[in-house]
DNA sequence: AATAAGCTTTACGTTTACGTAAACTTTATG
DNA sequence: CATAAAGTTTACGTAAACGTAAAGCTTATT
C-alpha cells in the first residue's frame, strides 16, 4: 500500500505548494479562514488546512473577498439542527447560486466578445500578411 | 417612428440608472474608463459612456479590477495596423480567454458543491419536519 | 431675493489584502 | 558552538475603490 502522501506541513511547505507568501497564510489565519495547530510556537498544517487554502484561492479567482469565502465555510460548518437554521442556510445558498449564475452569464458574454475580437484580428492579420 | 430613448445624460441620470454613486462615476473617469464631454462645467454622458458603464459593472461582477477592465477597453481600441501589434493583442486575448475558462471551471465546481449542500439541507429538513 | 436641487473640485478617511521590515526564537547543520 | 535557515510576533506602509465631508457654483422655483 502507498502512503497517502503526507499529513502535516510547515507554513513554508504550504507557501511553496500554493505559491503564496507565508504572510498571506498568516493573514488568512487572522481572518479565521485556517486554524493550524501548533507544535510549540510553530504552525502545523494538515489536509483540512490544505483543502481550505485551495478553496480560498479558488474564491479569489472568482473575485470573492476573504470574508465571502469565510461565509461559505460557515455555511458548511453551520448548525443544521433546527428547521429555521436550515432555512436560513438555504436562503444563503440560493443567493450564492443566483450570483454565480449571473457570473456564468457574464463570463460567457465576455468569452463571446473575445472570440469575436480574435476572429477580427485574425482576419485583419491575414489581410496584412499573405 | 419612436425616438431612440435619449442621447445625453447627466451624472445623476447615470447614477440612478446603474444604482451607483456619482462619486464612483467620477472615479471611473479619473481612471480613464469613461470620458464624458462637458457643457460648461457639467459632465454630459452619451450612449457610448453608458455602454462603458455597463461593461465596468460586468467586470466588477467578474472580479476584474478597474485597471483590468481598462485593459480590455484598450484591446478594443488598440492600433491594429501592424502585424506585431495584432500578435500582441492576440496574446492578451488568449490569456484572458484562458483566465475566464478557469473561472468557468471554478464556478461550475462551486455550483456543484452548493447544489450538494442544498440537497443535503433539504434532506435533513425532511427528516426534521414531516 | 432666498432657498433648494444638482452640479463642481479638493481632499482627507476607510476597508481589504496583503508587502515589508525589525527584532527575536527555534531548529538544523557544518 | 556558531551560524544559517526557517519560524514567530509586532507594526507600520500601500494600492485599489470608493465614502464622506467641505465649500462653492448655477439654475429653478417659491
Amino acid at each position: 500500500m502507498e502512503q497517502t502522501a503526507q499529513e502535516t506541513y510547515s507554513i513554508g511547505d504550504i507557501a511553496k505548494e500554493f505559491d503564496i507568501t507565508t504572510r498571506s497564510i498568516r493573514f488568512y489565519e487572522d481572518q479565521g479562514l485556517v486554524t493550524p495547530t501548533r507544535k510549540g510556537q510553530t504552525r502545523i498544517y494538515n489536509q483540512r488546512d490544505r483543502v481550505r487554502l485551495k478553496l480560498i484561492l479558488r474564491g479569489k479567482r472568482l473575485g470573492f473577498s476573504l470574508a465571502e469565502t469565510g461565509r461559505l465555510f460557515d455555511l458548511y460548518d453551520a448548525d443544521r439542527s433546527s428547521a429555521s437554521q436550515l432555512e436560513t442556510i438555504m436562503k444563503l445558498i440560493a443567493q450564492k447560486k443566483s450570483d454565480l449564475s449571473q457570473q456564468l452569464e457574464d463570463i460567457n458574454a465576455v468569452l463571446i466578445e473575445l472570440n469575436d475580437l480574435e476572429t477580427n484580428c485574425l482576419d485583419t492579420l491575414s489581410r496584412i500578411e499573405p
